[in-house]
DNA sequence: GTCGAGTGTTCGTTATATTCGAACATCTCC
DNA sequence: GGAGATGTTCGAATATAACGAACACTCGAC
């Protein structure tokens, strides 16, 4: 493993939304490198518009990044479809929207729709990174990965307990996993914040691969009497995205209650 | 320069709209470099998640590039009031709407708003870098840095001519800055594309820096006999999202002064 | 105004980590 | 089945990033 790319990168993530500043010294401080290092490697990454300089010889994100992220949603065939059935199933129900695909065993967030009046969700944003195995869209992705990566990289990386539902007992999850893919969507059951539910369902590209889920999320006490009402809706939405990528997924899993083999 | 890091880039610029998918092989044939090295380096950029692997061993971008784009997205003052606004500007001008910010001596679009029935626009989109000086975003943000610097930027990097009446000489240029700074707007007069004019705008931060431009672009047929409309528009625009971000510009630069012709 | 502690940058040498070609394991398509 | 792709592994040679010290500079306190 590249030593440069792995400094690069440990740079780059200490850029938060607490923290959007750094100074070459604190940089050097937090990672316990030389200054001089961080210097030449901060400069170089400025040169290249990773970084930005501010006029006080500091430095931020650089809109590189941006630009390099807008090819990569760009070039995401399923984007466009999808925002446009989420705006209309925010429409329709009044509850927030989640899109995110599968970054190893983690979901990452591209989208999060909001009523006006919306249910405040700390720890979800469009940009965020959450442990899969614990939210609804997590577990439909993972559920459509192979068991044995998923299980070598949940051993690896631990298996967080966000609440008192999260599922941390490998076994189990994989037999919710299992669950997931025969009926075509995923419950999160209180897993990741206590008091909110969530129905996911898969969305599929034109090679019929799960490239990534939708989900609706509820307070629970809103969410359990119309439980069914829910499942139906964010079927129906990871149908319409999956069949606008080209191919019409008639036998869409989970909707005729067909099975998709593995 | 950090011969990694340059490489890095290097790979990661090769992806685009046109190519979003590489192998190693082909990136070290377009690269002229040994597979053996490419394929380590890419190998050790799809750990750090600046890419991924699809199912064939092949690469796409990673989704580590939207995490850190969208937290320099979400730590860039201005972003949701320039939105609103511009919102408003399409609502009511019917015309596109741009916000860019100045990258080296280029600007990168930011946002780019239409009105339903758009006139194309080629070359801009979210995440697009054009050269600065041909532009009325670009002129607008070159206007306020250190002439010392932009030209020797522009010496460097050269002065493209993307119409004919792109403006390619220093010293024309240096004296349309100077016009710029003064009335505290910038006219592109079918500099960018034939056919298209633009007015554009700066937009101030908390401790009067310019930060950003937003532009409405216009056929010129339509532009010219409603020049002042559009300019009072755009000022008015660039004003209230300014003074979004924390500070009364009462004596907004252009705003109260006379819209003189060019 | 002056000092001192902070900042970011530059430099030269050393040792380390990247590089590269060849060999390897797969895969795809005639 | 084989020819030509692909991506990956390996070890030795070398170029390259790391490091500490010295530098120039800014800022705030006194």
């Amino acid at each position: 493993m590249s030593r440069t790319i792995n400094k690069v990168m440990r740079v780059l993530d200490l850029f938060s939304l607490e923290r959007p500043e750094w100074g070459v010294s604190e940089v050097a401080r937090d990672l316990k490198l030389p200054k001089s290092t961080i210097s030449e490697l901060m400069s170089d990454l400025a040169d290249q518009r990773l970084l930005s300089r501010t006029v006080k010889g500091r430095y931020r994100l650089g809109w590189k990044l941006f630009e390099l992220s807008q090819t990569l949603l760009d070039t995401t065939g399923f984007r466009v479809e999808a925002r446009r059935v989420m705006e209309e199933l925010v429409r329709t129900w009044g509850e927030t929207v989640h899109l995110a695909v599968l970054d190893g065993v983690q979901a990452v967030y591209l989208e999060k729709l909001q009523p006006i009046p919306a249910v405040k969700i700390r720890i979800t944003r469009a940009g965020a990174r959450l442990p899969a195995h614990s939210s609804g869209v997590g577990k439909v992705l993972l559920a459509h990965c192979e068991w044995e990566y998923v299980a070598e990289r949940l051993e690896d990386q631990g298996i967080p307990e966000l609440t008192e539902n999260t599922i941390t007992d490998l076994d189990v999850l994989a037999e919710e996993l299992e669950r997931v893919r025969e009926r075509g969507y995923a419950y999160d059951n209180e897993e990741t914040t206590i008091g909110l539910c969530c129905v996911a369902a898969p969305i599929y590209d034109s090679i019929r691969t799960v490239v990534a889920a939708v989900s609706l999320s509820i307070p629970a006490y809103r969410f359990c009497p119309r439980k069914e009402e829910y499942t139906a809706a964010i079927l129906d939405a990871a149908r319409r995205i999956s069949e606008d990528a080209g191919v019409k997924l008639k036998e869409y899993p989970g909707y005729e209650t067909e099975v998709q083999g593995t």
